[in-house]
DNA sequence: ACAATATGTTCGGAGTTCTGAACTTATATA
DNA sequence: TATATAAGTTCAGAACTCCGAACATATTGT
């Protein structure tokens, strides 16, 4: 049950099988600083590596920063569907919100 | 219409009627680095700053990290509306994803 | 087993982030 | 107008990011 940054960013890459030069490649990194952020501690890396870094890997930044977060499949389908949901155009996203809204005040459980 | 980092959380922090020092204050960072950010060119802040101050201006770190976003009304809607999915039980979670993934496959525009 | 190759780890240091304190400019109060 | 307070700007430098290159270990082929 991974926490941290840099044990999320590994198990994603161990998942999608990069090694650390392909992420590093990938990512605009080295293959060292890939290492320091998968473990050393702790890590202060900049936005844009983190943003680079969560595209490649399918997951949103927030989830990879937030060290309250546990890595499970879900919480990874949940980054890559906020993902989805962003690249839509303003008018799908105002029915899906409505559609949510609807949803989530109105069935009980 | 803004573009940069910088104008994106200048026009946000005005919005809420911000000074500098309420925001750095807000987001444990100095007033002359909020300054920095919002001037200077170009910033590569860490994404531990960014997500602060993400959270205090109500969007989402994807949102102020892409330099081609325009600032809208809409991103702070897509920040509220992630934050609700979230807190939603896994059933209604993947029922929404499955509604989202047939519409975002289904609709041609 | 041995060599070759792929992958992971360590480390020095150039360049950058970020702060605290001093300074300038705007706004308020009398 | 003078004074006080708030808001914004500049800057030196401590602390840190991030890279390249060397080194270590694991994996593959013969």
């Amino acid at each position: 049950m991974s926490t941290t940054l840099g044990s999320k960013i590994k198990e994603l890459r161990d998942s999608k099988g990069y090694t650390l030069e392909k992420l590093a490649e990938l990512t605009g990194s080295s293959k060292s600083y890939i290492w320091e952020l998968e473990n050393k501690s702790p890590p202060r890396p900049s936005a844009e590596k983190v943003s680079k870094i969560a595209e490649q890997l399918g997951v949103t930044i927030e989830y990879l920063m937030d060290e309250g977060a546990s890595i499970t499949i879900e919480d990874a389908g949940d980054a890559r569907f906020y993902r989805k949901y962003q690249q839509m155009d303003e008018k799908t996203k105002a029915k899906i919100r409505t559609f949510v809204d609807f949803w989530d005040d109105d069935d009980g459980k």
